[in-house]
DNA sequence: TCAAAAGTGTTCAGCATACACCCATGG
DNA sequence: CCATGGGTGTATGCTGAACACTTTTGA
């Protein structure tokens, strides 16, 4: 078969084929987007002002248009620009906003209204700016320790109360489970936690990070000389932390940017637990 | 707002509901199984018989069909019995056989038919029968190696000749590569070698299906050692190895059963290479 | 002067690696 | 008896974790 006989045949083919006799489903895209707060890790979310899940805890997202022909990676970018507040800050900001696939929901009934593919992406930004009102509600950033899913406090933090009694809409509650253990994974063996600081930072503030998303204090000086000693982790910059200088006092920290790492050789492995096998 | 007000307005939102206020568009799911088969590392293709892409290799997949109450999940684990043969070896087998997904295609002109949401499935299995005809084409396990993919050779064995010169449809190449990525890293943190090996195995299969799937022969007594020091990875059962005696003499070796380890602690890492950054 | 945080030195235990070696088996 | 592969012992070098300590700053 030559190749031309083929594109000749694929042409007929596709002329003669009908989109509606495959099964139409919606599909759309949600951002599970995650930053640092006040040293407490926070996801943005929205609170629904409209049917279904009126009411509830809702990520971030828009439906996929089968005419557009951005691909979801893109769809995400834009959702994210729209809900975060991301569209008014600047370009420098926007580029470094790290952005993934997380997985994709599509159980039979996640959605009432009808079949609906959910693709989840993973964001993870520096501090950014309060969110705007969205076009489906309230949007704010929200410590994930309020939301009391067992999963994420993992039977560390049970003492702490819930502060938001809101339910979470759909499946959400799962998909931002499935986010923040992949980002507490991804610390480990990539250089994730820089996406988390505004550059240039200093080693103090990165290991503000891990104990963030970790949940768990870490060895200052260990960690200290561990960071510096992967390669391409960090690079170091000219001068000293000037105006994050410490609370009550200290030595200035010097600054440094991300390195040109895309794993990390070793591994920054957090604290091993009791629990070990699993 | 009460919850059953809550519940009424939103059973009334939905009786007023329209679907097709929604853009539809198709998805699908398919499935990249891998086993190995004579030492190498397989993937299971169609040859397609019809357009598109019309005696390219695809991977096995279906639609997924709006009324269908199964997950993704579930029609992969359908599409891989209908293609596989594994519809005809026992229920055991197929339990044992280890499904994840590995990620969502949604470029927008990925298809040539209509937008297409492509939902991929990674699938391990030890060595299964050979696959039937499906509706589509001819079924087979291919060596990932004759399948050309620079990603997946990794400047190691660019001297390998291509075998088959039959292009892969859609973007099923990008897939292969990604599944393939995927499955190597997980051999190192994850029990995942033994989804490759049928029950009960010895060490030195166990070691075979790393050094396919690596690609790169490892430390016999040293990965021995470690197999057996990693906590849940395997347990022993009782009797040696009879039927899968040594084709040239030696001791009969020990046999095993994986363990109930999900993670590996410590991992089994793969032998640093010199291109260490990345 | 004191508290807090940055950063360095040092020790020690555990692990990966390499190599030597013995054993069991079938040709 | 010899080649092959299973399995164990052991030395070595590296890394991570823990701890002590000095330095730098602001209150």
């Amino acid at each position: 078969m030559s190749n031309e006989a083929q594109t000749q045949s694929e042409e007929a083919y596709l002329a003669s084929y009908n989109p509606l006799d495959y099964p139409p489903i919606a599909a759309c895209v949600d951002v599970l987007a995650l930053t640092i707060r006040d040293r407490k890790l926070c996801v943005l979310l929205i609170e629904r002002d409209r049917q279904p899940a009126k009411g509830c805890w809702a990520l971030p997202g828009g439906f996929i248009n089968a005419d557009d022909p951005a691909d979801p990676a893109e769809v995400a970018a834009r959702v994210l620009a729209l809900k975060t507040g991301l569209g008014r800050v600047s370009k420098a900001t926007f580029g470094r906003v790290h952005l993934e696939q997380l997985g994709t929901y599509g159980a039979a009934h996640r959605d009432p209204r009808m079949r609906v593919i959910s693709i989840a992406y993973l964001a993870f930004a520096p501090d950014l700016p309060d969110p705007e009102t969205g076009d489906y509600g309230v949007a704010a950033w929200v410590p994930v320790t309020e939301l009391g899913l067992p999963e994420v406090l993992g039977d560390r933090d049970v003492t702490q109360a819930p502060g938001t009694s809101k339910k979470l809409a759909f499946d959400h509650a799962q998909i931002i489970a499935d986010g923040i253990e992949r980002a507490r994974s991804k610390l480990e063996y990539t250089p994730l936690g820089c996406a988390f600081v505004n550059e240039p930072f200093t080693v103090g503030e990165l290991r503000s990070v891990y104990e963030s998303v970790w949940g768990e204090p870490l060895h200052a000086s260990n960690f200290h000389r561990k960071v510096l000693s992967v390669p391409g982790l960090v690079t170091a910059v000219e001068g000293k932390d000037s105006t994050r200088a410490n609370p009550r006092g200290g030595p200035k920290a010097r600054l440094y940017r991300r390195g040109d790492a895309r794993l990390l050789h070793p591994a920054l492995l957090r604290p091993a637990r009791e629990d070990d096998i699993r």
